[in-house]
RNA sequence: GCAGGCGUGGCGGAACUGGUAUACGCGCUAGCCUUAGGAGCUAGUGGAAUAAUCUAUGAGAGUUCAAAUCUCUCCGCCUGCACCA
């Protein structure tokens, strides 16, 4: 039995008393790797299996890269601000900055328990004022540039976290933080215009186009280019008609459909749409309609989405749109099915053609007009005339109908001379439409990054000046939550005069959303203790961009989309040369419970990793993770399986009593060990590289159980497996590397090198296969001719008796894997 | 509904560009050792059959000499988005 306890503990003692084994050397002109974790909120949770899983697995790689020469950039620090740290001090009446640096001192200790290889050099704290001082630089480098602005407008707000949130934090409805469901609120707030980095911006690559570029899982990039949502098609004009007069105004719906024109019967608008206001006068039944205005904004984003199945909407009484292809006077509908936010806030219904058009159409009776018909090819009937149920709705591209002149054409041609007309006549124009809104920045809670600006009654908003910053976060303040910033009740931070006039001012009180704060990180990591600048020129060129990022998978939108447009700003503006920060980017799988539901608190089936090192080791921790399935994989926990680790591990070390040391000459070689550990070099280096660490320990594992079987083990041999088990078990490693006499770290070594003569298999077993079944294997020199492999195929016993009385049509043979006979049935 | 992905023993999972399905580990069975064992060692372990052999990668079809792998249809599960016109 080896003591792991006192092995681990001795180990991580010696990495921190030599630390420059994982330091990041600015000098050194080795090729450099950038190997990043995304940097954890430090929580009073502690770590979570999670966290263990995708830091080992970066940790992995650190240590290989380091062992084959790479100069390794591997750090870590803490996204310390933000409003759990503020919710728990509101709970417990501490200060946030006090629970937050224990629960760092607490995911620390647990980070050096479980072996992790940090350049600790560069550990980095965004609520620390030397951090947070550039994410205000940063702020002040958008506002300069015309990218970071205020506007009033309809915003998500959280009525338990007491702020505004940003539309990617509220999804579904709810808040993504306390899951409350989000109200709308109006309110003038901080944007920074994200929009602008969609598309190509002169020499930068788009939000869109950049995914292109970058080796990340496709389930990622597709899940940004949908919330991006870019679609393609036009607005139209619309006239109104009141009191049988027409007006100058126009009512703008846009739709991707312009192909289904012909078969609008009526337009609907958003219950914030200006023309209900506009037209007040005209609306006769406008007492009706505002009651049912007032409902829908009353309802939050989950309630209208609860009524999905039943729509519901008022006729604008007295004010009607005429369609401008067919003159056709229509009727105007207000229902909250239309998004205010999205588009013109106006569509066209084309029921016969859209499912949600078709239910509204149904429940008020209105007119249901088919105009596309489904191509041929897809064998539907296409004369039923009346759409009577929602799957008789079709909604996919097809042949025009009733359509005027444009019958006849599919949808694509149509679209296209449609749109020629349209703007011809200038009734519409194309249009590109994207979900993807400006950020919400600005938030009224107390425990992030001050917003850099000051108010003056004469000047009015003037951006601080760069060499006042930091504007440091007040401590003495009450940070109870109000709906108002808490800084707006600090006299010290309130107290400041306009830099521009000297006069009395006042300073904005709400603070940044930390999704700022994460936003740049990994460039400070490059040049972390500078003062004069975010990280300089030279660093960056060094260090950036990141080579593997590994982080979870629920960062897709939020976290990565941000970070990706802020690269995309530095390079915009020329501060750096690349305008993706993220190469390859993984994600780690959720580890389940045992019971294989989610691990939470409430269900008590929590894997605390402190328990499990205590009970089995770091070592064997760090392996099981890796070896339980593939790193991407949501796989569940398996209390026994970690037996089969320690096993593993126990066996690695008990290996020691079976050293023989003969002196050279009488050294016997064992050509098969001697292969198959050149085998395993080469098969643990792929997968390291590959992410694929439970093929590796496998990998591993055969080596391990081969040896065990030798009557022999010469040490070379053995110190061979400990270095390739060494970035997987460190400690368990450095002690066996010091029994052999080392007196150096076996982090020092470099990694071994195959030898690709050696893992030349000179047999092989040949299948013989009769139709594709195997019938025979026979064990044959590998590169056998073609001739050789039939004649010996032909020869073998069992073959001859299944081709009795069979007609040989074909023989395939694929060399160094199998002859197949194909015969007559 | 849309998008992305998945479905292989009792369980976690292997299987490179189609070429011996079930590597490795857990569990299980038998034996050895032991006062004892949640320890160690040895052997076995997809299913059916005494065996030869047959049969198995969610279901069904197709392509192919050959399919877990490629194509189509269906079923089931997971993740993300979701009244986005």
């Amino acid at each position: 039995m080896y003591n792991y306890q006192k092995i681990e503990e001795k180990w991580q003692k010696y990495w921190e008393k030599h630390s420059e084994l994982c330091r990041a050397d600015d000098e050194s002109h080795a090729k450099k790797q950038y190997i990043l974790d995304m940097f954890p909120y430090p929580s009073g949770h502690g770590l979570h299996a999670g966290h263990v899983e995708s830091y080992t697995a970066t940790d992995i790689i650190s240590r290989y890269s380091r062992m084959k020469g790479f100069n390794v950039l591997h750090p870590q620090g803490w996204d310390a601000f933000g409003l759990p740290a503020e919710n728990y001090a509101i709970k417990t009446k501490t200060h946030p900055s006090i629970t937050t640096k224990k629960a760092i001192v607490a995911f620390k200790k647990q980070m050096r328990m479980m072996g992790f290889s940090y350049d600790w050099s560069r550990e980095i704290n965004s609520s620390d004022p030397s951090y947070y001082k550039y994410t205000q630089w940063f702020f002040l480098l958008l506002y300069k540039n015309g990218l970071a602005y205020k506007k009033q407008g309809k915003v998500n707000w959280c009525d338990s976290c007491q702020t505004v949130l940003a539309n990617e934090q509220a999804e579904n409805g709810t808040c993504e933080r306390c899951k409350n469901p989000v109200t709308q609120k109006d309110l003038e707030q901080w944007y920074f215009k994200i929009t602008d980095f969609i598309e190509d911006n002169g020499q930068t690559s788009g939000l869109l186009s950049g995914l292109d570029k970058v080796d990340w899982p496709e389930s990622t990039k597709t899940a940004q280019k949908h919330w991006i949502g870019k679609s393609e098609g036009s607005i139209i004009k619309f006239k109104i008609k009141s009191l049988n007069i027409d007006s100058k105004f126009f009512l703008e719906v846009f739709t991707t459909r312009v192909d289904t024109i012909f078969g609008c019967t009526y337009v609907v608008v958003a219950p914030e749409h200006e023309l209900i206001n506009n037209y007040k006068l005209q609306i006769t039944n406008y007492h009706e309609v505002k009651k049912y205005v007032e409902q829908a904004k009353k309802k939050t984003d989950l309630q209208r989405m609860a009524e999905t199945k039943e729509k519901t909407g008022v006729k604008l009484e007295g004010v009607e749109g005429i369609n401008p292809f067919n003159n056709e006077t229509i009727r105007i509908f207000v229902a909250d099915y239309v998004l205010a936010h999205y588009g013109t806030g106006a569509v066209m219904a084309v029921p016969a053609h859209d499912q949600r058009d078709f239910e509204f159409a149904k429940k008020y009776d209105l007119p249901i007009r088919k105009v596309i018909l489904p191509p041929v090819l897809l064998n539907i009937p296409r004369n039923a005339e009346e759409i009577r149920t929602e799957a008789e709705c079709f909604i996919a591209d097809g042949e025009l109908t009733n359509s005027g002149e444009f019958s006849g054409l599919t949808s694509e041609q149509a679209r296209k001379k449609l749109i020629e007309r349209m703007e011809k006549e200038k009734i519409g124009i194309k249009k590109i439409n994207y979900k993807l809104r400006d950020w919400l920045v600005s938030r009224q809670r107390y425990w992030g990054a001050p917003i850099p600006i000051i108010y003056c009654e004469k000047c009015g908003e003037v951006p601080v000046i760069e060499k006042d910053l930091p504007v440091e976060l007040p401590t003495d303040v009450d940070f109870m939550p109000t709906g108002e910033s808490p800084l707006v009740n600090s006299k010290k931070f309130q107290n400041v005069k306009c830099p521009n006039c000297g006069r009395q001012a006042r300073r904005e009180s709400d603070t940044m959303d930390t999704f700022v704060c994460s936003s740049w990180y990994y460039f400070r990591f490059a040049d972390p203790k500078n003062k004069k600048e975010f990280t300089s020129k030279e660093m960056i060129k060094k260090w950036l961009p990141v080579d593997l990022y590994v982080g979870g998978a629920e960062h897709t939108v939020l976290h990565l989309l941000y970070a990706r447009f802020f690269t995309k700003v530095l390079h915009n503006l020329g501060h750096i040369d690349f305008d993706e920060p993220f190469i390859k980017l993984r994600h780690q799988g959720t580890i389940l419970a045992e019971d294989g539901r989610k691990m939470s608190k409430s269900l008590g089936n929590v894997v605390n990793p402190d328990d499990v090192v205590k009970q089995y080791g770091a070592d064997a921790l760090r392996l099981f993770e890796m070896f339980i399935g593939p790193l991407e994989d949501t796989k569940p926990w398996n209390t026994r399986g970690i037996i089969g680790i320690v096993r593993f591990l126990e066996r690695v070390w008990k290996l020691k009593l079976r050293i023989t040391n003969y002196p050279e000459a009488e050294q016997v070689t064992n050509n098969k060990i001697e292969k198959l550990l050149h085998q395993t070099i080469k098969k643990v280096s792929e997968d390291i590289e590959a992410l694929k660490f439970n093929t590796a320990i496998s990998a591993l594992m055969i080596l391990v159980n081969e040896i065990e079987k030798q009557k022999e083990l010469p040490i070379d041999n053995y110190k061979l497996l400990v270095i390739l088990l060494s970035p997987f078990a460190p400690h368990l490693a450095e002690e066996l590397w010091a029994e052999f006499g080392n007196k150096e770290s076996i982090f020092k070594q470099s990694w071994p090198k195959y030898n690709s003569d050696l893992i030349k298999e000179e047999k092989i077993i040949l299948v013989i296969q009769i139709n594709g079944k195997l019938r025979d294997t026979i064990n044959v020199v590998a590169d056998i001719s073609e001739d050789e492999a039939k004649k010996i195929a032909f020869e073998s016993e069992k073959i001859k008796k299944w081709l009795e009385g069979s007609e040989v049509l074909k023989i395939i043979f694929v060399k160094r894997k199998l002859v197949n006979i194909v015969v007559k049935d």
